[in-house]
DNA sequence: GTCTATAAAGGGATAGAC
DNA sequence: GTCTATCCCTTTATAGAC
């Protein structure tokens, strides 16, 4: 009986993805790889010459199908504010969408230290884009303020809530309504806006 | 010849922290360990059963060895910003001083996704006594915003700095100077404190 | 407490049939 | 394009000498 579906690279690369994401490159297999395809390790490496290749097309692919669409928000005629709002709710939006992403991503900046290449994937591939447009709003916000590192600390704000997910049960005052994206978006746009003075805490 | 220098447990963890925090459970042998030590890997099993429980012992030793101490600062008599300055100063010179420890909480929220003990251990071992800390001052400075978000915020907004650091290199807008401490803790104060609103940007 | 030697399993990768 | 079979190396872990 001949094989009914021959996989494609791209099938290979969406069942690799999660499992990279997962366990890193290191802490997957081949042979792992290949189960969660239903095909033989051997037939992966018809498709890719070794094990690095699949890894680093898997992580361009989680890559380039997802994209943080923030420019068209950028020129919306609506004030900054309403803006900043936005741009957190999608960001937000995407961490819950594809928690496979965001892994990847936090995996390379660990993993990919010490990888110019790597590193400089992610940061064309994932961030330039995104980055750019983030940096435009910083400017428009609060052009006093360091638009790299305030763009970084927007989007560090909302990843670190994502980030420490699995962990928040087990911290002092943690509520199950902390991992609501309504309430980190909320949260983190108040924070922006207002910092800690509301309502007169401080003198 | 005798062997000169028998290692202590502690020894060996202390060396192999940093391959761990570097590469992770899975990118790190036994050999490798025991080659950084000095000594032979059959050595290592005389100190520990398997390489799970000497990955788990290196985890909570950095962990243990290393302690937030930032309860002196709330009980001093000075304005809560001033305190604000100093948890945000400490918490980045942390960052600074011990590297491999910020690897390896890093490391851990990602590959203990799932192993609920682990999870718990760095919950109780590093973030308890700091994260209460860290809640106890954002009540008394925004006694209005969710003191659980609001200790993650603030610890997040430096924590993502420093992870970010080696790809930041590589984003639209990076000076050398992003890297520097002061200026991190000096940007996260001012964004903390004032949020977006100095300078009268927003109406 | 450390070593050499080695077992047993799993890893990446290739050859060749279909 | 996928399979079986296999090579060769590395890995974890153990046994036993010193």
């Amino acid at each position: 009986m001949r094989p009914e579906h021959p996989k494609t690279k791209t099938d290979i690369l969406e069942k690799a993805i999660p499992l990279f994401a997962k366990s890193g490159f290191s802490g997957v297999s081949m042979r792992q790889i290949a189960k969660a395809i239903g095909m033989n390790a051997a037939s992966l490496y018809h498709h890719f010459p070794d094990k690095q290749t699949l890894y680093v097309q898997a992580v361009q692919q989680a890559f380039a199908s997802r994209e943080f669409v923030l420019s068209e928000v950028l020129s919306m005629k609506i004030p900054v504010q309403e803006k900043l709002r936005l741009f957190v709710k999608r960001i937000c939006d995407f961490m819950i969408d594809d928690p496979d992403f965001s892994r990847l991503i936090h995996r390379e900046m660990l993993d990919g230290d010490g990888d110019e290449t790597r590193l400089q994937l992610l940061a064309d591939q994932v961030f330039h884009n995104f980055f750019s447009t983030v940096i435009s709003l910083a400017n428009e916000l609060a052009s006093d303020k360091d638009p790299h590192l305030l763009a970084m600390s927007i989007f560090g704000l909302i990843a670190y809530h994502y980030q420490t997910t699995p962990i928040r049960l087990f911290l002092p005052g943690a509520k199950p309504e902390h991992n609501d994206s309504e309430i980190i978006s909320n949260h983190v746009i108040s924070l922006l806006l207002q910092g800690l003075e509301s309502k007169g805490n401080l003198k």
